[in-house]
DNA sequence: GTAGGGTTAG
């Protein structure tokens, strides 16, 4: 420790050769500091100016900004001033080579090991950049090339090798080399954790960590890799053994020590941990730890709102927002959406309104949430003052009023939506779905097809499942079940929602025995357990065969209480096959679960009267009549204020 | 002024 006195005797000694400022090098070296201050802020046309403007330079004022427009990744500008800088030392070389060698793609690359080749002096830092390059760019071969032939390492050089591996799947190479290197240094120890990690290797990679901990000690740095493990098991729903690793992590915390660097919890441990129990659905625990916390920040608020916006209890939420010292735009996005997704689109309006400073998201938001809730007025109105007020949309936004184009079937909205798609911005699948999604739903099954025929291979499930359920509900089961055939091929994987199509389309074709065929493939191929809308769909095409027994064997297997669309199937199908007595059965069924629809009262009526059963014609009438169920008006989709 | 590693939300 150097003594007080002398600090202060040789501040006072500094402030004293300022104060004289007589040295022109003594100016330019501070003009440097600045310049190079201005960059590392972000405030680069500041620095531009200055450096334009500054009548003296030296090789580090080029190379500061050098180095600013390599950080901006302005490669070309970069090499103007490399080109025309009077002198050029080694880490004018460095800065050039690492500008092309942080890029991807080869010509960059090749431009880096030209101007490498072409140096007058290397250093070890350019061996290293040009390795990190081609690891970068999966050339790992030529990375060890490099790598053997270089005259000397240093532990930047092992520890860009391992990240290399690791980046390239090669797990045990960097093992290996992890190994096999003289010293580490705590980066070493988190690159090869944190390769693990990325390869999956969570176990091996918390022995590891706790290996190398405990042998050169827990260097303060190690609690980033502590912090990604965590996280990795959350995500793997490991939520014990995150658990097990935040309880061996020691935490001053709670007696708020004054912090020196020390190997301990941090804010980014705490909630990493809070997250793993909210998303295996364990408010408790995480509100538990969440009240021990001692130094909470906004993502420590902002992931316990959302734990309760997730199992939907608003109430806890509500108090946790109102207790934050400051919402961002993430609570109050929190509050909206959570607001909508319980339904109550009034409270999410409310705080959409109150927002201090509405952006992107929350409008976006706000207009999903009525889609969600199937206000799609709401959402167009939404959208429409998005528009008026000047708001910037995005594909989100879009997606959602595509949705609401789905909902309301109103093709000619879906289209104006596709136009400001392609004029607006760059379609990712996600919004090709919505898309292909709308046109099918809407019956545009050319539109739909060109969109779906224009994706890239491998498709989505998602895009198979649009396009398969725009031909099955539009009456081309058959081309359905082609497009169902070729993406078995393909070995896509299909999903409940696949089926749902699928035995739809079965049984509007009459095609009974491919409808049994793909219901028992679903579970015995792919594991998927039957929904009650596959039973519905599979009871539908059984009994309009007119294999009514079967029907009702299906029926009674079924592991679900049968619902009105599967009586609703019975029905009809009794009324296709004259089937009084099982008409009766599901009728009174159906009146038993929509008591105040007269749909099968009506039909059982008719059957009895085609039939010549008057006097159980009369009897349904009756039962209708003493019931109060009235004949219902024709239901319309438009609203009703419009009428 | 240059090279390697590491965190948490949507």
């Amino acid at each position: 420790m150097v003594p007080r006195r002398y600090l202060l005797n040789s501040s006072r000694f500094w402030s004293t050769l300022k104060a004289a400022d007589s040295s022109k090098a003594d100016d330019l070296y501070t003009m440097n500091k600045q310049l190079s201050h201005l960059i590392r802020s972000g405030k680069f046309h500041e620095a531009k100016t200055m450096f334009d403007e500054m009548g003296k330079r030296n090789t580090v004022t080029w190379n500061s900004m050098i180095s600013g427009y390599v950080k901006r990744r302005e490669i070309t500008q970069a090499r103007k001033l490399f080109d025309e800088m009077p002198d050029r030392d080694t880490v004018s070389w460095n800065l050039m080579i690492s500008g092309y060698a942080s890029y991807l793609g080869c010509r960059f690359l090749e431009e880096g090991k030209n101007l490498f080749e072409q140096m007058p002096m290397r250093d070890v830092v350019s061996w290293n950049t040009m390795i990190s390059g081609y690891a970068k760019n999966g050339r790992m071969d030529e990375a060890k090339g490099l790598f053997e032939s270089m005259p000397e390492k240093n532990v930047v050089s092992w520890n860009a090798m391992i990240t290399g591996f690791f980046d390239n799947g090669d797990t045990s190479s960097a093992t290996e080399y992890f190994k096999r290197m003289p010293e580490r240094d705590s980066a070493s120890v988190n690159a090869f954790v944190s390769g693990l990690v990325r390869n999956g290797e969570l176990d091996e990679a918390v022995r590891a960590l706790i290996e190398y901990g405990s042998r050169d000690g827990w260097s303060e740095d190690l609690i980033a890799s502590c912090n990604t493990l965590i996280a990795a098991y959350g995500q793997k729903g490991r939520v014990d053994d995150a658990r097990k690793l935040f309880d061996q992590i020691p935490s001053n915390s709670v007696q708020r020590k004054t912090r020196g660097r020390v190997f301990e919890r941090n804010v980014v441990t705490w909630n990493s941990m809070i997250m793993c129990y909210v998303k295996a659905g364990d408010i408790f625990s995480a509100r538990e730890l969440f009240d021990q916390m001692v130094d909470k920040d906004t993502i420590s608020w902002n992931t316990m709102i959302n734990g309760y916006v997730q199992i939907l209890d608003m109430e806890e939420a509500l108090n946790l927002f109102n207790a934050m010292p400051k919402p961002d735009n993430m609570s109050w996005n929190s509050m909206i959406s959570g607001y909508a997704q319980v339904g109550n689109l009034e409270r999410a309006r409310e705080y959409f309104e109150m927002m201090p400073q509405k952006y992107l998201v929350s409008w976006n938001t706000m207009i999903a949430g009525y889609d969600k809730n199937k206000d799609y007025k709401g959402a167009i109105k939404l959208f429409i003052r998005m528009q008026a007020e000047g708001e910037k949309h995005d594909r989100h936004t879009l997606s959602s009023i595509l949705s609401v184009s789905t909902g309301l079937l109103n093709l000619q909205l879906g289209m104006q939506i596709h136009q400001l798609v392609s004029k607006s911005v760059i379609p990712d699948v996600p919004i090709k779905n919505s898309l292909i999604t709308m046109y099918s739903k809407c019956g545009a099954l050319m539109e739909s097809r060109i969109i779906f025929d224009e994706l890239k291979s491998p498709k989505e499930v998602i895009s198979w499942n649009a396009i398969i359920g725009g031909y099955a509900s539009h009456g081309y089961a058959l081309e359905a079940l082609e497009f169902f055939e070729s993406m078995k091929k393909k070995n896509v994987q299909p999903t409940y929602i696949t089926f749902i199509s699928v035995l739809s389309a079965c049984t509007h074709a009459g095609l009974v025995d491919e409808g049994w065929a793909y219901f028992k493939s679903m579970v015995s191929e792919y594991g998927i357990e039957p929904r009650i809308e596959h039973y519905a769909s599979l009871v539908d095409n059984v009994a309009r065969h007119g294999q009514l027994e079967e029907a009702m064997d299906l029926i009674k297997s079924m592991p679900f209480e049968p619902d009105k669309e599967i009586w609703g199937a019975v029905l009809s199908a009794c009324r296709l096959h004259n089937n009084v007595e099982l008409a009766r059965v599901a009728a009174e069924a159906l009146m038993r679960l929509e008591p105040e629809s007269s749909a099968a009262y009506i039909l059982l009526y008719n059957m009895y009267a085609e039939a010549g059963q008057w006097d159980a014609a009369a009897e349904v009438r009756e039962m209708m009549e003493r019931n109060n169920i009235r004949k219902q008006k024709a239901f319309s989709l438009i609203d009703s204020s419009h009428s």
